[in-house]
DNA sequence: ATCAGTAATAGGAATTATTACTAATACAGC
DNA sequence: GCTGTATTAGTAATAATTCCTATTACTGAT
């Protein structure tokens, strides 16, 4: 919690127990929650948080890069994982996942200069099936199947 | 408009003057529309047509793969663009830009398969400065600027 | 060309993620 | 502990998108 008491005081932010707990709550969950799935979870240890307080906390812990925020669908996801990886939607479960792996080749950011943008970052997002899709597909009781006897 | 009439068909779905004038507007607009935009673009030309018409339109085109749609920011935006490009967003004008170029190193897909995945398709975003923003940036009146003469 | 069946539309209401507002609270420095 | 001010709780407001329903207008058959 260091990194956040600091990143914080460098911003003359203040540390309170709400930011300390919705962090913590952020990185207990291994799927990317909603701002309403982390308001659930910290709701639990502090029952009068609002969920305006758990919008604007997210906003600072984004701000000092403490998570990262993954905005797909209706409504914005957040990450506590920052090493480097993707993000793989899967087009038969439609969930959000994480591949934790770099690239094989990392992407020259490099090669748009001559086009004139300056690339600084990147994010790429995968679409496909997720393991679980992927072995099910191959077996006659899959999601593809659905396709002959839909529910 | 034949890829419109004949994709409508294949689907069992009907040949409208609305879904022919949407997919017309977002054809001429280069930056990229939000659906309240090619609202606005189209009611020049269909005084009564109506949002809910333009957003269940833009749904079609997307799935017939005549449009695509991307999600960032606050609202949706369209592209009529097919050809493979990627998407920019510039960090000092806030804008979303297309990149029309291939990636000099095309990605590998197949990289994913050792973890499970099975990658199709993927979104690249990138972040970075657009050709205007990055000129600009050289010169004294330029956003670098800003920072210590904030508005 | 006319007709009948039905998908699509116009218009407006409903939904919902997110932000804004304000009085009360609690953190941080002295 | 005291004080100043950022932060919070609670609620209202905003805005993109979807839903609902009577009416309109495509499409295929006559």
């Amino acid at each position: 919690m260091k990194e956040l008491s600091e990143g914080l005081r460098q911003k003359g932010y203040r540390f309170t127990r709400q930011r300390r707990i919705i962090l913590e709550e952020v990185r207990r969950q291994q799927y990317h929650p909603s701002a309403k799935e982390v308001y659930d979870a910290v709701k639990i240890r502090l029952p009068n948080i609002s969920l305006g307080t758990v919008y604007r906390s997210l906003g600072v812990l984004v701000e000092l890069g403490l998570i990262c925020k993954v905005e797909h669908g209706e409504y914005a996801r957040f990450d506590a994982n920052l090493a480097e990886h993707h993000h793989l939607i899967c087009m038969d479960c439609d969930q959000l996942l994480d591949v934790d792996a770099p690239l094989s080749e990392p992407l020259n950011t490099q090669q748009f200069k001559a086009r004139g943008f300056e690339v600084q970052g990147y994010k790429l997002e995968l679409y496909g099936l997720c393991p679980t899709c992927a072995t099910n597909r191959s077996c006659p009781k899959s999601s593809l199947w659905k396709q002959f006897y839909p529910d």
